[in-house]
DNA sequence: AGTTCGGACTGGTCAGACCAGTCAGATCGG
DNA sequence: CCGATCTGACTGGTCTGACCAGTCCGAACT
């Protein structure tokens, strides 16, 4: 049972997601919001420090709460938290790392591995379908590491848990625009299409078009091979 | 001026990321912790739920709070899994990264960067010349370790000086062949040429094609794209 | 010894209060 | 009449203190 911030969280993302707080536009009151969802206003507060930190709202202190959603944050400015990698740095390092261990977890796949990814994808879908991001991005980093582990090499596991901050920040970034928030899913199943059919190249291939989309999600243009 | 919950967001992150909290342990109590921070219980749970968003704890009812996130380890060496490594597994990993650092700092090449590279390159065949093939193993570690410094990729950089030691074995396998000793410089002059055509997609071919030889001197088969 | 039960924790939620900015409209002075 | 200023109703930010519902350990009872 979620707790009744989380609630709170998914239902405003959802609203916001619909449409009905245009990005830029200001949410009601928090008093009013409180008063709207039936919870206190301490609950409510919780609920927009989830969706702030998510990227989709900023308060203003003695303005109001403020949609920022689709909007693209500066690709240069680096993210806080993140080790002081740039958004551009983050995804040249993933394009560099990603594709090369998911075609080596495309050789080295056994129905273990595999049924693991199972189970991380249909986790994700069942956030994404409450819209809860913020499980959904725990699964998305899951599926990620999960691919590095299944690759076998201890050289790239221990890069892929070294880095799991900055990965999970960087693939954190797309889900501030509600219009898109199943592509990464969409994405990871034809991922997973391309291990089953056993096709490491193809594998590769896919991934590198799933960070690529991902690098267009938060506005960057890339120049890749 | 910041609100004191992000503040305090901040400071719980720079504390986990400093070990202080290691992953998989609880937080102090929300009551301690608020104490401790000088701040309310309020302020302290806007602050978690930040965390919580940003994937870095997971709090449990009854329980705790919990750090998922592990520490951000010392840049300084040793790394668990890595020592390991067999040298297929090196292989593969320097296939993963080498070509993508190549082609990253074939784009970023400056003036200074490629004189480092010229310098390294001579010394490297200045030792060949002399049957130094300690010092010449020395100068291959550099040029490759100089690459990655050109890439201006924080992550990839940090990497490859956190695997020196592994890239260094690797390499040095070869000159126990006394027929293929001038090979490796051969191989970087043909990166270095990719690189002065600002071709970085040659670039990456031409480091793969490095590796892959480096692969064969040893006597590994190597199944890639 | 094994079971049970109580109490001391944990986080989750709430109501109500006060502060500090913001902003528009009323008021006052010219 | 116009413009500067003041006032008050907003906004979010913070705090306090309370209660609930799980969790867990240890003491007491069987």
């Amino acid at each position: 049972m979620p707790s009744i911030s989380a609630i709170a969280a998914q239902a405003l993302q959802r609203r916001i997601a619909e449409g009905e707080f245009p990005s830029g536009s200001a949410l009601p009151s928090q008093r009013e919001l409180s008063d709207q969802l039936a919870i206190s206003r301490a609950s409510l507060r919780e609920a927009i420090s989830t969706l702030e930190a998510l990227g989709l709202v900023r308060s203003q202190p003695g303005k109001g709460v403020f949609v920022t959603a689709g909007s693209r944050p500066d690709p240069a400015r680096p993210l806080p938290g993140a080790g002081s990698m740039t958004p551009q740095a983050l995804i040249e390092f993933r394009l560099a790392l990603e594709p090369a261990w998911a075609a080596l977890a495309t050789r080295h796949m056994n129905t273990e591995g595999r049924q693991a990814l199972e189970d991380i994808q249909r986790g994700m879908e069942d956030a994404l379908r409450v819209g809860d991001l913020v499980m959904a991005a725990d699964w998305d980093l899951q599926f990620h590491l999960q691919l590095a582990e299944s690759s076998t090499n201890p050289g790239l596991i221990t890069i892929a848990h070294q880095f799991r901050e900055q990965i999970g920040h960087s693939l954190r970034l797309p889900f501030s625009n509600p219009g898109g928030i199943w592509e990464p899913a969409d994405e990871h199943r034809e991922i997973l299409a391309a291990i089953d059919a056993g096709d490491a190249a193809a594998t590769a291939a896919a991934m590198r078009r799933h960070l690529a989309a991902a690098a267009r999600r938060v506005g960057l243009e890339l120049q890749i091979e």
